[in-house]
DNA sequence: TTATAGTATGTAAATATTTACATGTCAATC
DNA sequence: GATTGACATGTAAATATTTACATACTATAA
């Protein structure tokens, strides 16, 4: 269904860039939700280039290095349209190793999948707190009734992204608590 | 990192299986986190015997129809619990076409985008009754802490399945508040 | 008996994605 | 003056995944 293709054209409803700036969007801000390395952004800036969704032209930085700078056309927008207002089907669900490993859990001791689940809480509570930070930021002290254009989808999915990550450690404290009792069950192992 | 390998050794861990089994393993129930389609699944398990990992044996069903029955190796077992032990890096964010489309949805007219959120929303209720169900149906008047075995994994990631989709949920619900609540602040377009 | 749905196994081709290879400029600071 | 990190763009190869092609048996119910 080409997303990339969709996930680019609707950066460039916004304004011109270049391939570098879209490949930094897929960080942290779309990241979470979406992304790709340069080495798909660039074949597929190329693509929608000879299918004439998209133009550059070719801007200096500095004295030598070249940059280009992309826009969509009307035909790219039209395309763009056309994909925002569709309604598929629901996509199969992510697919999460951590979730994997804990489903086949019941092969590792106790005390090993315990500190699986806790250092996975420490990782997830960075990125937590990462995406916690930039919300309060943009938006702690504004009613998002009143934001307009961009900042809406933005705001959407940001606290979208803060509420799926503060459920994965309501989620992950709740494994850790049952494991937790279930060692607590479990016949002592007496080396004395 | 070849993930699907060690969703299969893990399935053949409990006991043996066709190919078949597993491709509906990867159904409703670990489908909530894991699935490939059976052509992915038969490469791998040839892939998988010819590495020593699983090997079969020949079952007959019915009168001409024969079946392959793997089961995991010494060796496979050992590559399984090495993978098990593993504590990689976060994963990238899973992509979301859905929170994609919201991203962007400053180009939709607030009523279209509000549909879509409907029908999102219908879709999502769908599947968390289903997983609901299920996990009402298989631990409903159980103490978690009395599981043992495969049911303990079969918990843990189901009742995480159910919150994920709760919270995808609430989400929505606020995404469709706030956009009625930025339909109300439009100035009216009347045509009469 | 004859559809039909489900069981069962594969391959081929296309698409999507990641990792590695490869190069060069610019700005700042040490 | 040299190093470093960010800017900037690409290709190649490997891996992962999906869609489509392809076949054949079994059990059940109409």
């Amino acid at each position: 269904m080409r997303t990339l293709k969709y996930a680019i054209l609707g950066l460039l409803m916004q304004s011109p860039v270049t391939g570098y700036d879209i490949a930094k969007a897929f960080g942290p801000g779309l990241g979470s939700f979406w992304s790709a390395k340069h080495s798909q952004i660039y074949p597929e800036l190329k693509r929608l280039t000879v299918e004439g969704l998209i133009q550059y032209s070719v801007v200096m930085q500095g004295e030598r290095m070249e940059k280009k700078l992309y826009e969509i056309t009307e035909v790219g927008k039209e395309d763009f349209m056309q994909w925002l207002l569709q309604d598929p089907p629901l996509e199969p669900t992510p697919k999460d190793v951590f979730r994997l490993r804990s489903y086949y859990s019941q092969w590792l001791a106790e005390e090993d999948y315990f500190q699986l689940i806790q250092n996975q809480i420490e990782k997830r509570m960075k990125k937590y707190s990462y995406l916690k930070e930039r919300l309060d930021r943009h938006y702690k002290n504004v009613d998002p009734v009143t934001l307009t254009g961009a900042a809406r989808g933005d705001y959407l999915v940001l606290s979208g992204a803060v509420m799926r990550e503060q459920n994965y450690l309501d989620w992950l404290y709740q494994c850790r608590d049952l494991v937790s009792r279930w060692v607590q069950k479990n016949p002592q192992r007496c080396d004395g």
